[in-house]
DNA sequence: GCCTGATATACCTTGACAGGCATATGCCTG
DNA sequence: CAGGCATATGCCTGTCAAGGTATATCAGGC
């Protein structure tokens, strides 16, 4: 994982950035407008989102459409993975002992 | 999840401190040992930690011993979802796609 | 009750980062 | 190639968080 991927997450517009690239590829004006943030601003966090991965561009016309990319959220669940087996170890342990009661 | 729960993890030294906790429940000068930072510090981070609920404590005499909470991190799994959804619905598309060139 | 060890907090300084405004760049159209 | 959108960048300012040092709290043993 990009060391900084969750400092990017840090800031609660660049997550709303992808939440709404999520559902589709939008130009930076459409962005604009969806997020009520100034130009110059969602220029800036598109600029973070892609040095970091998270998302790509490409030109149309006069437009940049972006696009979210995974790489980075799969880098993400791969980090998570250790922590998800403490709470699933946890779980089998519960669904064990819930069979045993049923003896 | 709680609202800041990137911005805790923002910080690479918390990381390091939960990758220690993940392996098993510290002191604080345990932590302080194995990471090689100053005790305000440490303390400083647990007190993030704690108030995010990614830790919790109990005290043994003069120690306070930190243990990892799973709860932040199955929000964070949570967050995770619909994003995970992006990368493995492309991988179910490259499954069929082979599936297809198989005949 | 005092001393010591373990941990927390206060205060200060410094650096990073977000947003605003102005401006530059890039690309299309006439 | 001039003018107009769409987007990027530069500069400035305010905010906030991290680390250092000093100090406070708190529990145990004598």
């Amino acid at each position: 994982m990009a060391v900084d991927a969750f400092a990017v997450l840090a800031e609660p517009t660049r997550r709303r950035i992808l939440d709404e690239l999520r559902r589709s590829d939008s130009s930076v004006n459409e962005l604009v407008e969806a997020l009520t943030v100034s130009q110059p601003t969602m220029s800036k966090h598109l600029k973070v989102l892609r040095e970091a991965g998270f998302v790509s561009c490409r030109t149309a016309a006069q437009q940049r459409i972006y696009r979210i990319e995974t790489r980075p959220f799969e880098a993400l669940d791969e980090w998570l993975k250790p922590y998800r087996e403490l709470w699933t170890r946890h779980l089998d342990a519960l669904e064990r002992h819930l069979d045993n009661l049923e003896y």
